[in-house]
DNA sequence: CCATCAAGTATACGGTGTATACATGACTCG
DNA sequence: CGAGTCATGTATACACCGTATACTTGATGG
């Protein structure tokens, strides 16, 4: 049992009120309540509230992105290594479904925007997708295509699934959403025209 | 100049509210001075705070509704009219942004759920693209697939970008997110495999 | 004429984030 | 040792929120 510092049980008991019921569960009087001090020492630790929900949001960020980089080598056949690179972001967001909202369905000042950030590589996450296809293009394996539109129409049907399973548009269970989603991926990748 | 009742008044000035500036902006008290009453008054023509947002949501998921059975039997090539289709759905989320996060990002109970409800024929919209599909293959223009699947993909590739765009993931203008938009719907129809 | 009832008002309660002022205890330095 | 400094916490208060409860008012119809 490591010694805590007060801002790392701050942070505990709030990823715990987060994860468990969502951003509006995390009120100043409760996390205060969950650590043993009152709202305001808070603020010794964190300048607001939404300061706060930043850090958990920026430590979900990087649990994903850091998931994402240890399958960065795996699977020398690039079409499945960007199949196994779909599953860390859909593991999170069935994990952690709370917490996955706030990190990437709200705008945060800092997210990487396409395309310029993109290109300039900023994103550590989003290379390792450009990566694949690059490699897939000079392989002759996927289509002569830009590789960073090509990346992103890829995070795109991933985070359309997700946002509309978040949003309750599926009645399935996790199992079958799961194979629904790589189904949905296997036919952007082989195209729906005959 | 028509006349208006109170709950005309009331949805009219909420509605100006949640265009503006989404739903938080949206309080009793504000909507109430928009109109001239007390916040308690508010309630006698809506249930609770959560039921005026509804209606307000309700309507805005109509108004697209409407605009998509209006494109229903436009674009005999039926690649065209997927591509048509989907214009009315993007339409909607550059004018009305707040509202659209509140239609279609946000769960509602009453929302058709994947698959049974949308096989079931109950949702009118996902019934134009699915019809769409399936004389896609019936022409031979589209692969044989489940409909019903490939409607879903189809829908989940513009829901992403269009959640991607309104978590700030795009620094490009309307214009150009809009062709980006049909491009990444042409990669899923063509595929990005060789 | 008076009862009824829809519509609106006034007040209050428990919740929220947080500004402000104060307390306390550990540490440093002369 | 004694005094000042500073990090860390507390206590109180304010403005805002949704809304429960009780009261007022004006029109309507028997």
């Amino acid at each position: 049992m490591t010694r805590l510092t007060t801002a790392e049980k701050i942070l505990r008991a709030a990823h715990k009120l987060f994860d468990n019921d969502g951003a509006d569960a995390v009120t100043m009087r409760r996390v205060a309540d969950a650590v043993g001090i009152t709202p305001m020492a808070i603020y010794r630790h964190f300048p607001t509230r939404d300061a706060l929900l930043k850090r958990l949001s920026d430590d979900s960020f990087n649990a994903v992105a850091h998931e994402w980089e240890t399958r960065r080598t795996r699977h020398r056949d690039v079409l499945h290594r960007l199949m196994a690179l779909a599953e860390p972001y859909l593991d999170y967001a069935l994990a952690h479904p709370h917490l996955f909202d706030h990190a990437f369905s709200v705008p945060r000042d800092d997210a990487r925007r396409f395309p310029e950030d993109f290109r300039a590589g900023h994103s550590p996450t989003f290379n390792v997708v450009v990566h694949a296809v690059v490699e897939g293009m000079d392989q002759g394996v996927l289509k002569q295509d830009d590789p960073y539109d090509v990346a992103m129409a890829i995070w795109a049907q991933q985070h359309g699934l997700i946002a509309l399973y978040r949003a309750g548009r599926f009645s399935c269970d996790e199992a079958q959403f799961r194979a629904f989603y790589l189904q949905s991926l296997r036919r952007l990748f082989d195209g729906i025209k005959a």
